[in-house]
DNA sequence: GTAATAGTGTCTGTCAGACACTATTAG
DNA sequence: CTAATAGTGTCTGACAGACACTATTAC
C-alpha cells in the first residue's frame, strides 16, 4: 500500500505524537419519579425528573458526585461504550440512549488528557431504585435537576454536562416524540401533559386535549387505542371518569420557523 | 491527595490501559455558490450548496477525497482544534463552526484507534476558491452535495459524516436562523427564500413574503432595514423593481410539536 | 411594450386562545 | 352530594393555502 507520493507525507505513526490518556463515556441517566398524591379520591400523581449520580470514592474529586461512566475500549464505538456502561450500572438497556456531546476542555480531568463523551438515557424509576438499594446508599443518589445543579458538589465538568443534557431533553420533549420514552405503551392525554410539564415546566397549553385530538396539522402524532372489537380503550387509573387511552404513532412532524 | 478508600480503586494510571492513537477533528466546510443567470434582464442567480474536499496523497485512502481536518493537541479543546484547522485550511475564521458528532466505529481508520470529531462550518465562496487556486487543482475540490455523496470516492467514513452534516444543516435551516450565515447583513426576502430552497430543496411556500412579513407569531425573526431618516432601504441588485431589505434580529422562535 | 421580480387582494376553511360549561365516576 | 379528572361549546381574531392580480423598473 504505497505510492510515489508517500515521500511527501510519511506513513502515520501514532507513537510519534502525544495521544489522549483515555476516552470515557459518561451517561446522564434520567428517570421520571411518580409520587401518589394524598387526595380525597383518585388524582394525578406528582412527577419529578431526576438524575442518577455516583459518589466518587477516590482521587480526583473524592466525595463529589459524578455521572456514571467508564472508559472506551479499542474494539467498541463510543455508543457501545455507553451502552455497556448503562448495562453495567443498571442491569438494563434503558429506553433511549443518545449522544449528547464531547467535553474536551484542557485540564478538565486532573488525571491527564481525558476527553469525555456524554450520553443521556432514560431509565425506569424502579431500575435506579434497585441499583440504589443494592449498593451503599451513600454511593448512589437520585436527585432532582434543581438539587443536582444547585446544591451538589459535582466532579469534573459534570455540572456543565448536566446543564446541557437538561437543555437538550427539554428541547427534544417539545420537538420530538421522546415523551413516549417516559410513558407506558398506552397513556391518557393527562399523563402526557404531565410528563411534558414535568420536563418543561414552562409548558402550558390550555386547550391541550382539543389541540392534540382535533387539529389536522398534528394528526398523526397520536392515535386512540381500541380493543379488538373497535371499542375505545379507557383508563381510570388516575381519575374517576375514565379517560381515552392513546399511543404514539411513529410519525414525528418536521417543524419550521418559516412555515 | 489520598484518602482511606484509595486501596479500593488505585490511582489512575493511563499507561496501564490501551489508549487511542489520535483524536482528529474533521470539518465539513459548506459554501453557497452563486451563479448569474443569462437572462434578458436582471434575474435571481442560481445558488448551489457545495462542500470542500481534499484529495488524499498518501496511505490510507490515497487518491480518495476526504474532509479537511487534523489531530487535536493536548492543550486545546476539540472546538479549538477545529477552529485552528479551519484557519489553517482557509485562512479565515468562517461564519459558523459547530460540532456535529463523534465517529468511533472500530476499524474506521486503518492507522489505528482513531476517533474523529466532525464539525461543520460555513465559509464564503471566494475563500474556498482562493484556497483552490493557491493549491494544485487536483488537490482541492468544491463539490455539490450530490456529487460528493453519489459520485466521489470518499476516504474513511466521510460519506457518513457528510450525510449527517447535510441532514443537520437542512434541519437547522428550517428550525433556526442559520440562514443568516449564508446571507449578507441585509438581504431581500427572495434571497432568503432562495437560500432556504437551495439547502432544503423540498421547501416550498407560496405565500412566503406575506407569511414572513405579516404573521404575528413569526414577528421578530426579521426586521426591515431603514436608513438614518427612517426611509426603507431597497435593493435592485437582482430585480428591476427594488425590493425591501431585511435583516435577522437575534430572536429565534422555540418550536413545539404540541403547540 | 416586455421581461423579470416584488408585492397585494381576496376568499375559504382551519386554528389559537380564552373561558365557561357539561360528563363521568368512586367514594 | 362531592371531589376529581375528562372532555365539549362557543366566540373572536388570526392564519394557511390557493391563485389571481397589481406594482415597479431596466432595457
Amino acid at each position: 500500500m504505497t505510492n510515489g507520493q508517500e515521500q511527501n507525507r510519511p506513513p502515520y505513526d501514532a507513537k510519534k505524537y502525544r495521544t489522549p490518556d483515555g476516552i470515557p463515556a459518561d451517561i446522564v441517566m434520567f428517570t421520571l419519579t411518580k409520587q401518589e398524591r394524598r387526595a380525597a379520591t383518585k388524582s394525578l400523581p406528582i412527577f419529578d425528573l431526576k438524575v442518577m449520580l455516583i459518589r466518587r470514592k477516590s482521587w480526583p474529586f473524592a466525595g463529589a458526585w459524578a455521572l456514571p461512566g467508564g472508559f472506551s475500549q479499542e474494539d467498541e464505538s463510543l455508543y457501545e461504550t455507553a451502552s455497556r456502561e448503562l448495562m453495567e450500572e443498571t442491569g438494563v438497556e434503558g429506553r433511549h440512549l443518545e449522544y449528547l456531546g464531547v467535553y474536551s476542555k484542557p485540564g478538565r480531568d486532573p488525571r491527564g488528557w481525558i476527553i469525555s463523551h456524554a450520553f443521556f438515557a432514560f431509565v425506569e424509576e424502579w431500575v435506579l431504585e434497585k441499583r440504589k438499594a443494592a449498593d451503599d446508599a451513600q454511593k448512589v443518589g437520585l436527585f432532582t435537576m434543581k438539587e443536582a445543579l444547585e446544591e451538589l458538589e459535582l466532579a469534573f465538568d459534570h455540572r456543565e454536562i448536566l446543564k446541557d443534557a437538561y437543555k437538550r431533553i427539554q428541547q427534544q420533549m417539545l420537538q420530538t416524540t421522546i415523551a413516549k420514552q417516559f410513558l407506558p405503551e398506552h397513556f391518557t392525554l393527562s399523563e402526557l401533559y404531565q410528563v411534558i410539564q414535568t420536563v418543561v415546566p414552562d409548558f402550558a397549553e390550555l386547550n391541550f386535549i382539543r389541540k392534540i385530538t382535533s387539529t389536522r396539522s398534528r394528526q398523526g402524532i397520536l392515535e386512540e387505542v381500541r380493543d379488538e372489537n373497535g371499542q375505545p380503550l379507557l383508563s381510570n387509573q388516575y381519575s374517576q371518569r375514565p379517560a381515552q387511552l392513546y399511543r404514539f404513532t411513529d410519525f414525528t412532524p418536521q417543524l419550521s420557523i418559516y412555515t
